[in-house]
DNA sequence: TTTTTAGTAAAAATCTAAAATATTGTCAGC
DNA sequence: GCTGACAATATTTTAGATTTTTACTAAAAA
């Protein structure tokens, strides 16, 4: 008996391919080489070729007809573009959240919040990161689920991978220090007071504001790494 | 001598593929299988593969592992959730657009506004439906590249093609009565005059209703189409 | 008799490997 | 230094092999 329903190697190549992108695993622009790409995820230039195609679609790939595929370059320019997007879209999210969200809305905010804050309890700064991101995560995504539209939140997730790949930039050089943390959680906890104080004007800006002030930073460690 | 940089099948597929979805020449849900689509398109499957991948990443087409490929399943739910999401992300442009637009933006708008109203001098009906479309598409598009953004335009163009499915529905039965192209004249008429004047909150609330507009018509023809 | 279950054959999807096609790099000839 | 043929390299495609699912039939259990 196996498996009752397995993933074929096309799906599996996709998720990993996305993922060492989104980590830079690549260097931007890179050319994808199919003998190269063969030997080191150890599959067929099928499955690869399907993986490649998907990821052309979600833009972190490019695809020259007849000369293969490449890492999707990277930009001073796109970085503030994408972010940018995500934060207006994040904006509006919130602003339709504000108008439908119910009671289960607001419980459902108030526990990914309280769940962030007590985020100090474990071990490694390396595992502290990864927790902290998580639920930072989880946090953000249950306050703009309000909107109640799939459609919205598809294009969140989407632009959310495009952007990853810039924000791990910054991640990998960071020490999540405990006066930054103690600054985050007073931002996080403003937001929540002017998001169930229903207060759209005040709350769609501090949130684009939020989402915003990674921007400078990265710019800051992509300027270095041109020049490095 | 060939011709200096020829497209390979996979692309070529998925453009075939993309078109023929979006004009509801196969019917949703419906099974997509190899053998038909092979004879059809006169192609192998890895070219197809490569296509069906990437319209699963757009969402016009749904995987199922180890059981091939359907056409993504039409709904009214998803009917109302697209529409709006389009709509909102539309006025987000819009407002975006008023902050940043210079001359060179409100002298686009108006020479689009301008052509689509001359429309009339076309032959056929048929001919005329696709030359408003294309037309009024220029316009629209016109307004909002004043956003300045292009990740927004990608993501309101890649909206416009799961909409476009939705659309096609209700445009195939239609036929454009000198009635209803003078009202939408009237209202696009409107709408470049608060753009014109700068009138962020009158303009974005004019152009969430003016793409709302035909979510009653579609959902009807729907309705019709579910029973009959 | 009806419903499940197990087994088997057919059909379909998936993968691999090798052929076909295109591009890139090299080097002689001008 | 430029041009064009030729070789090398890489991508793309096809065709067949493999695996998985589905459909069908018959036996067993309720």
């Amino acid at each position: 008996m196996t498996t009752p329903t397995q993933l074929n190697q096309g799906i599996g190549a996709y998720h990993r391919l996305k993922a060492d992108i989104i980590h830079n695993a690549f260097s931007p622009g890179e050319k994808l080489q199919m003998s190269r790409l063969k030997a080191y995820y150890g599959l067929g230039v099928g499955p690869l070729r399907e993986a490649l195609s998907r990821l052309v679609a979600e833009r972190l790939v490019v695809a020259e007809s007849q000369r293969g595929f490449r890492i999707a370059p990277m930009s001073l320019d796109e970085l503030h573009d994408i972010y940018e997007a995500r934060a207006e879209i994040e904006g509006l999210m919130l602003r339709l959240a504000i108008e439908r969200g119910d009671d289960a809305w607001e419980a459902e905010i108030l526990a990914r919040a309280h769940t962030l804050g007590k985020v100090m309890e474990v071990k490694t700064p390396e595992e502290l990161l990864d927790i902290w991101d998580s639920r930072h995560q989880a946090f953000h995504t249950a306050i703009v689920a309000g909107c109640r539209s799939s459609h919205l939140m598809q294009i969140r997730a989407d632009l959310f991978d495009r952007v990853e790949r810039y924000r791990n930039l910054w991640l990998r050089e960071t020490v999540l220090s405990e006066a930054a943390l103690e600054q985050k959680r007073q931002e996080h906890a403003r937001l929540v007071d002017v998001i169930l104080a229903r207060d759209t004007r005040a709350a769609t800006q501090m949130m684009i504001d939020h989402l915003m002030t990674p921007v400078p930073i990265i710019t800051e460690v992509m300027r270095r790494h041109q020049r490095g």
